[in-house]
DNA sequence: CATGACCCTG
DNA sequence: CAGGGTCATG
């Protein structure tokens, strides 16, 4: 029946389900990695524009707008979505502009005196997370994603 | 002991 | 971004 070379022996497959399992397992734990990286510039470069209205004299929070024209958005375009590849959600952006605000409001309070006063504004943040699109749930997440 | 969040560096 | 360290979880 398993002559060698038309039929895995028992060992063989399961050899190949462990080195696909760590080959998902080192593929996601990327993922990770790099939507961490993403959360951090997101988060420098609202303080960054966040202290930057305050310097130009900006005294409310009601006044910072974070439209598609903004540079704050074109500055997370410009990492995200280089090449415009989707269109980024309505939602994006109005959570852009709550966090920036936040961070106005922490600073303008002086909040930014404690080694840790970004963590409020995280924890605020993550309640505003959109769900997780289901394709990255799947099991098949990789090859559904290679289809598109 | 493994994994993931968070932080800081290069 | 990638690496590496720390700390909390399970």
């Amino acid at each position: 029946m398993c002559n060698g070379h038309t039929c895995a022996s028992r060992q063989d497959q399961v050899d190949q389900v462990d080195q696909v399992d760590q080959f998902n397992r080192c593929i996601t734990s990327q993922l990770i990695k790099w939507f961490s990286n993403f959360r951090e510039f997101y988060y420098i470069q609202m303080e960054k524009f966040a202290r930057q209205a305050i310097n130009e004299g900006v005294t409310s929070a009601e006044e910072l707008a974070v439209g598609r024209d903004a540079e704050l958005f074109r500055a997370l375009n410009m990492h995200y979505n280089k090449a415009n590849d989707f269109e980024v959600p309505d939602r994006f952006l109005e959570v852009a502009q709550v966090t920036l605000r936040e961070f106005f409001n922490a600073i303008v309070a002086g909040k930014d005196a404690d080694p840790s006063w970004k963590k409020a504004i995280y924890k605020v943040i993550c309640k505003l997370d959109s769900e997780v699109p289901e394709i990255f749930k799947s099991p098949n997440c990789l090859q559904e994603l290679l289809h598109d």
